[in-house]
DNA sequence: TGGTCGCCAATTTTT
DNA sequence: TTGGCGACCA
């Protein structure tokens, strides 16, 4: 095998080379120094990418030598996945080394834990664990839940997440994203700090630390060149959606060679709340001087009507690099532009067509629904329920935000570190009778006893004085189960035990408790899979599944189904058919960006990347009415505006298919309360 | 009286 | 599923 691929092979020999057009040719073979690839939509980025990776092969660059980093997981698997059949590994060389950002912060991390002063095992706070750990500070702060006007737990986090990515002060930040919370800048600040110092001595990072860290790492003077030279080239997916601590770490990864590749599509940045700037891929070639810019412009994806109404939404966008999709296919009919009553009517509408496409041969999945929030898709999952339409839902909320899930990860970090007072705090509160007041005492007990230095379990026998009587024995087992898990070998076994002691709780916690168990058991199951349950653990808040089905791997695999999927979710990937739910003004764009001319933008393209998902069949989908409750008003229906992106000009682009009759009390302008219908008063 | 539990309303997008 | 508010228990 490692002869075909010796250096000096020239490159036009390779099969796979044929199929790419002229562009893709030219990027794909680029000989080196900064490359950057403006891919529009459907283009064939990932193609163009697999085949440079191959071509550098072909020249002798050692696949391990290559670093991919990719936005998301799925992404990135994919990526892999389609190198490695395009590549046929030599002998004795380990694949391209790919991953997510935090992914690969994560390994790299690990790598030089002990020069960041970290322990071996550190683990991995995910989103949530971050969230409750910032709560766990307000209080220690003195700011209480009654605290009305101090920002709740999540919004901390965002502050935080943003300010930390963005690399700005905290007070630009919150000037600029969060003008409600300026009166509170300082007492954040001082929270944020504490939340620093706390993780440094719990031993644990968050999913903002690994890219610090690894940015540090990047710029130290023995390690960062240490790493660098272990790579000839790094290779960059998705670069508009790079914040701006990533494109630090892509400039530390490249401070002596200049062998980058980034590709992206200005047009389809769509993480701004994240921090993320089509900034970064704009300033691209000042980062790094000498950089060839090569566009990708042939659309192989979407028919050209359907091109027709995304360039027309695209148009609209203030400032972006000059492009424009041709397509490759041949002609289609334009999309369809549905006025639906309401969001019932749009569930029928989509049920009806998603139907009627299957009968002509179309499979459920080849088709999709995408929306801008994933409760848009609430009636139509009722609706698909009621007809028996097999669908999968991504995005949204994720099976790790389940509150049993956190449950049983939880005692699988107290097996890491029985120190964790996160976990216990969680744990201790599934027991009857016990809130965080109890909680907090009992933990106090055991981190902070005389005998907790040793190991806190050795702390138990006084640390159980704390709690109510009804919760002992019940606490008692989980003690032991984590002791027995002590001195088990294998993760499954560890897993196996922890969730046995753990179920009676969740049964009885829950009133729904036996589905609730079934996850448990994919999860131990999954754990079975792993080398080491901390591993396992950290693995988990770096790539969260994205339901207990994907959990479980692909069972699916065969079956037909729709699939539901927030936008953001659906980045990369494509349809035949592609339904928009919910296209009226306060939700797409959502009122909540409505605030600044960038969130708008943003939002707009968002909607560009739903639509250039569409093979042949695109579907804008706007109810007339909707259904939606202002505080406190009971007259909770109101009449939407179309999104204002679907201007005269897309409305051209598009044949209505259905005008909403307007009639009746809706033509009066005078709306229905709420009719609820009970037989109640006859069972007394 | 401190603390827990039950019932109500509301929830953008994700590594 | 979270968080607020009021009822009930030791």
């Amino acid at each position: 095998m490692f002869e075909t691929l010796v250096p000096g092979r020239p490159p036009d020999a390779a099969a796979w080379l044929d199929d790419l057009n002229p562009e893709q040719l030219a990027a794909a073979t680029h000989p080196g120094g900064p490359l950057l690839i403006l891919a529009g939509a459907g283009t064939g980025k990932t193609t163009t990418l697999c085949a440079r990776v191959a071509w550098l092969v072909s020249q002798g660059t050692a696949p391990e030598r290559i670093m991919l980093l990719t936005f998301t997981r799925r992404a990135a698997r994919e990526m892999l996945q389609r190198t490695r059949a395009l590549v046929a590994m030599p002998a004795g060389h380990r694949g391209v080394l790919g991953g997510t950002f935090h992914s690969l912060a994560h390994r790299f991390v690990r790598m030089h834990a002990s020069a960041l002063g970290l322990a071996a095992g550190f683990a991995v706070l995910d989103a949530g664990d971050g969230a409750d750990l910032l709560d766990l500070i307000r209080e220690e702060h003195g700011h209480a839940q009654r605290d009305r006007r101090f920002p709740k737990k999540s919004t901390l986090q965002d502050i935080y997440s943003r300010t930390v990515n963005a690399q700005r002060t905290l007070s630009e930040v919150v000037a600029e994203c969060f003008p409600w919370c300026e009166e509170h800048v300082e007492s954040m600040a001082a929270m944020f700090k504490a939340y620093t110092a706390r993780k440094r001595s719990l031993g644990v990072v968050d999913l903002d630390d690994l890219l610090l860290y690894w940015r540090a790492l990047a710029a130290d003077e023995v390690i960062g060149p240490a790493t660098e030279d272990g790579f000839d080239h790094v290779m960059i997916d998705e670069y508009q959606d790079v914040n701006g601590l990533q494109a630090d770490i892509v400039s530390g990864l490249r401070r002596r060679s200049d062998n980058v590749t980034a590709v992206g599509d200005d047009l389809q940045a769509i993480y701004g709340w994240r921090s993320a700037s089509p900034q970064h891929i704009l300033e691209f070639p000042d980062r790094f001087p000498g950089t060839t810019v090569l566009k990708l412009e042939r659309n192989y994806r979407s028919t050209q009507p359907i091109l027709d109404t995304a360039n027309a939404v695209a148009v609209q966008a203030t400032r972006s690099y000059e492009k424009r999709l041709r397509s490759d296919r041949e002609d289609g009919p334009p999309p369809a532009l549905v006025f639906c009553r309401d969001e019932s009517e749009q569930a029928d509408e989509v049920c009806a067509r998603v139907l009627e496409a299957r009968e002509q041969g179309m499979e459920l999945r080849q088709q999709a629904v995408l929306m801008r929030a994933s409760h848009d898709s609430d009636l139509l999952e009722l609706e698909l329920t009621r007809r028996h339409i097999p669908f999968v839902k991504y995005g949204g909320l994720r099976y790790l935000e389940a509150a049993h899930v956190k449950d049983l990860i939880a005692l699988f970090r107290l097996l890491d570190n029985p120190a964790n007072e996160l976990s216990w705090f969680r744990v201790l509160q599934l027991l009857e009778g016990v809130g965080p007041v109890t909680a907090r005492r009992t933990l106090d007990a055991l981190v902070a006893g005389p005998a907790a230095a040793a190991d806190p379990l050795g702390a138990w026998p006084q640390a159980r004085d704390h709690l109510p009587a009804a919760a002992r024995p019940g606490a008692d087992s989980v003690v032991e189960a984590l002791r027995a898990a002590r001195s088990a070998t294998g993760a499954g076994v560890q897993a196996e035990g922890l969730r046995d002691a753990l179920a009676p709780l969740v049964s009885s916690r829950y009133p729904d408790g036996a589905v609730r168990l079934i996850d448990l058991e994919q999860l131990a199951a999954a754990a079975r899979e792993a080398s080491d349950l901390g591993h396992f653990t950290a693995e988990l808040a770096l790539d969260p599944p994205q339901s207990s089905a994907d959990l479980a791997g692909p069972p699916h695999l065969d079956e037909d189904y729709l699939v539901l999927s927030t936008i953001h979710s659906a980045k990369g990937l494509e349809w035949a058919a592609v339904h928009v739910l919910a296209l009226y003004d306060g939700n797409f764009p959502a009122c909540m960006s409505a605030g600044t001319s960038e969130s708008i933008d943003e939002e707009r393209r968002l909607l560009y990347v739903a639509m250039t998902r569409a093979r042949r069949r695109l579907y804008l989908h706007v109810p007339v009415r909707y259904y939606h409750r202002p505080k406190g008003n009971d007259d909770a229906h109101g009449y939407g505006k179309p999104s204002r992106f679907l201007t005269e000009e897309v409305q051209r682009t598009c044949e209505v298919v259905r005008r909403a009759e307007v009639g009746g009390y809706e033509a009066t302008g005078r709306l229905p309360r709420k009719i609820t219908v009970s037989p109640d008063s006859l069972f007394r």
